[in-house]
DNA sequence: AAAAAGAGTGACCAGATAGTCATTATGGGC
DNA sequence: GCCCATAATGACTATCTGGTCACTCTTTTT
């Protein structure tokens, strides 16, 4: 299953194998061509998991013949990586603006901007590429070994960011102080599951309820206040006692 | 892969195949075996992934004769049934518990308790099998296909109970009013995230703090209540506001 | 139009894999 | 010591799988 040498690093992202000169008409087919591949393979992930998929069943779903694949892909993890690539892309670059936002925010405001922006990468990726990001959820926390290494990597990622984020928040002072690798897990592990909910059509109430529902529950707990206030509280500038 | 009727709903637990007749000798050494095959394979699904490993693999690991597995075992399915089963019986019994418990229950103090046992059952669980728990944990999110049917489906049941029970807490009124299938999910997925972080040894600390920490930042929030009070808060009978 | 470059094909190969079975070994009851 | 049910074996089959390659077809370039 695995096969070549895994030295050279900077191999290029979308089609890995020749790079087409002309700019126009036959990479245009070409693309076409990865992305119908790409899709049918996604599918087939989906239902039976990465490594209950052959090639034979991705060309034979693509309609084309199986030489094809490998004129596109090295192998099956190659075509994974470039599954993954855009939502690695946009999910990573959001956590790391998210941190430095979070390094330099000193009032309530600024943080909570800092989270609600990785809420909108978060949400942007699920519309684009759902089923990339079930297969990330679905895949995620099995072994680093054949065709899942790049998912299990940017889960690693994933968790250091957010470890690294939930680090930066309670510097400000204003978190209970609990261990940043306890909380920071947790929050992945919540809306990692919600996600998985949310794509696997689980009864989960209106999805764009979630991040308020998320933001309520993870800053101010299950607990009912013993007050009698008995509505919603959303975000405001945080609570200034008298 | 897949094999036989699956009609038979009462097949035997431990070891499928052939019933010994006599209670003595012979089939100690049968569960010893049987023990000892899934012992090398759990081993190997940790390592490689359920689908990773083959029936060579878990005979050559054990030092028997690839025959001999299927003295033992339908097939992986079966086995890893097997596995999961003392876990599964462990677990599901603690959550019914708790929903019981937690029907009756009309005061915090009778709540706390119903999920300080939850909290045990899943130590002990960890503690007794390991293995198995982080086993459940990397494949439980996968397509329930072939050999990982059983975990996905004890994965289904899971949510299912955990759904229920904070369906049963939020009637005690105590709760602020988030749907269940959201909290519970959330607090099912930190759990999650949080035991498998333990097993796979990534630093977070002291786990005997982690049921203390959890319980905070579920009920509580990680948002510091704007007071003079530094020190940790635990399991109180909730904050009384001036 | 001719030539060159790229794209597509499917038969083919070598190795792996699930599951079977005739044969041999073993251990317990007598 | 004998016998037989059970256990263990590993060679065997049929199928599948990743990956290759000589050949054909299509598009671009000259």
């Amino acid at each position: 299953m695995a096969s070549r040498d895994g030295t050279r690093a900077d191999d290029a992202q979308e089609t890995d194998k020749p790079p087409a000169r002309p700019g126009g008409r036959r990479e245009a087919h070409r693309r076409e061509r990865a992305q119908a591949l790409e899709a049918a393979a996604l599918k087939l992930f989906l239902e039976r998991g990465l490594e209950g998929v052959t090639i034979d069943d991705i060309t034979q779903a693509t309609g084309v013949a199986k030489g094809t694949f490998y004129r596109y892909f090295d192998d099956k993890a190659a075509l994974v990586d470039g599954l993954l690539e855009p939502v690695r892309r946009e999910l990573l670059a959001g956590l790391e603006t998210c941190g430095h936002a979070l390094a330099e925010a000193r009032n309530v405001e600024a943080m909570f901007d800092a989270y609600r922006a990785v809420a909108a990468v978060i949400a942007s990726a699920l519309l684009q590429y759902p089923g990339v990001v079930r297969l990330y959820l679905q895949e995620s926390r099995g072994p680093a070994v054949g065709a899942r290494t790049k998912v299990a990597e940017l889960a690693r990622l994933v968790a250091r960011h957010a470890v690294d984020i939930t680090q930066k928040a309670h510097t400000s002072g204003l978190l209970r102080p609990i261990r940043p690798a306890v909380s920071g897990l947790a929050v992945v592990g919540a809306v990692e599951r919600l996600l998985l909910a949310v794509l696997s059509e689980e009864d989960i109430g209106n999805p764009l309820e979630l991040p308020d529902a998320l933001t309520t529950l993870v800053l101010d707990g299950l607990r009912l206040p013993p007050g009698p206030r008995p509505g919603r509280r959303k975000l405001d500038g945080g609570p200034k006692r008298p």
